[in-house]
DNA sequence: CCTAAAACTTACTATTTAGTAAGTTATTCC
DNA sequence: GGAATAACTTACTAAATAGTAAGTTTTAGG
């Protein structure tokens, strides 16, 4: 080895986010993460002494790109309409990928779930719901969108229209997913 | 044992139903289902010769289970709004037994399931889909029921709400449920 | 250049898993 | 009452899993 490899770190994370997502946690090992990397399991026990502190840091690792994308939502000009465009792209990205979202996968396997990682689960779904709730408080004020609930309703309505729609896409393929989501934009616009 | 136990299937579909919904299909083993029976994870293979056969085993029985339900619906002489009741109360009782349904937690694992069964999946959510798609319609063309989508997309916006309400309850609580809830029924209503 | 820490590998363990083969008991039917 | 069959138990196996301890190599810093 040339140059030390400091982002192992960091690629263990990223393979093991990619992995809850199209497997579920219960559903992948040390090993799938590892022989991705050209490793053995145990660089992966270095890094992270037990998988309970690996899905910890997968979840943290959601929770500061969801920090980041609020700063970024919130420093940006953009009309909520495209604020919330980027958002359900994600969901869109997901279903090309043939995934699910990680709130979704991470529910449920909850359960199966050491009690230590809950509570982060309970803060990064708090961090999800309060991004949507303000853009779509935005969009209303400004005249973008136009809906009868509470914007904490309405988030919790469009939250859950996109992460079941996902689940759903695996299973009876995207034109579903894709109806759900123009419904969805087609709803607030008016 | 006194008389011959012709309904250790049954039972075993029955445990595996509720397993499968509380932890999904990678996380209950054979021994989980045979110990609740007093029983070795051999006999479990006797009745169901792989996984693979039981969860195939496990979804017939809830296709069968909707069959049924839809052929007493259409028998029944209540107004849709009590028909959709009881499909929605469904998916209260999940919550309170801490469960989430037999699509999501499918979906979940779906990239991790045999072939064989992934068929009958997508024949179980056009099952439930039509039912609620016809309900919808129903109590449409009755007065009962308004909204401006098509009785299907109506249909797909009430069942991912639905099936994603649940998982979420899991994390944050029933709370976030019944706001959902509600406003499905308030939303449908006027 | 030397030392200490970082980043691994090697080699292993205990446990759980689905699955199997062969034997046992109970029941039904002729 | 005897034979066949249903419904198991006993006793395994092979593979996968998370996890560990000890040793090795690589790198950074004084």
């Amino acid at each position: 080895m040339t140059a030390r490899n400091t982002d192992t770190k960091q690629e263990i994370i990223r393979i093991g986010k990619e992995l809850i997502r199209l497997y579920g946690y219960n559903a992948f090992s040390y090993a799938d993460i590892s022989s991705r990397l050209n490793m053995k399991n145990a660089a992966v026990h270095y890094h992270f002494r037990g998988k309970e502190d690996l899905l910890a840091g997968i979840l943290q690792n959601y929770i500061d790109e969801y920090i980041l994308m609020g700063k970024q939502l919130r420093a940006s000009a953009l009309p909520a309409g495209q604020k919330l465009g980027k958002f359900i792209e994600r969901y869109s990205q997901l279903v090309d990928s043939n995934s699910i979202c990680i709130i979704g996968s991470v529910a449920s396997d909850y359960n199966t779930l050491p009690e230590s990682v809950k509570e982060k689960t309970a803060e990064l779904i708090e961090l999800v719901m309060s991004l949507v709730e303000k853009t779509l408080q935005e969009g209303k004020q400004k005249g973008e969108f136009s809906f009868a609930e509470s914007a904490r309703t309405q988030a919790l309505l469009l939250m859950t229209n996109l992460a079941a729609g996902v689940q759903l896409a695996r299973i009876s393929g995207k034109k579903d997913y894709d109806t759900i989501k123009k419904a969805l934009i087609r709803q607030l616009k008016k």
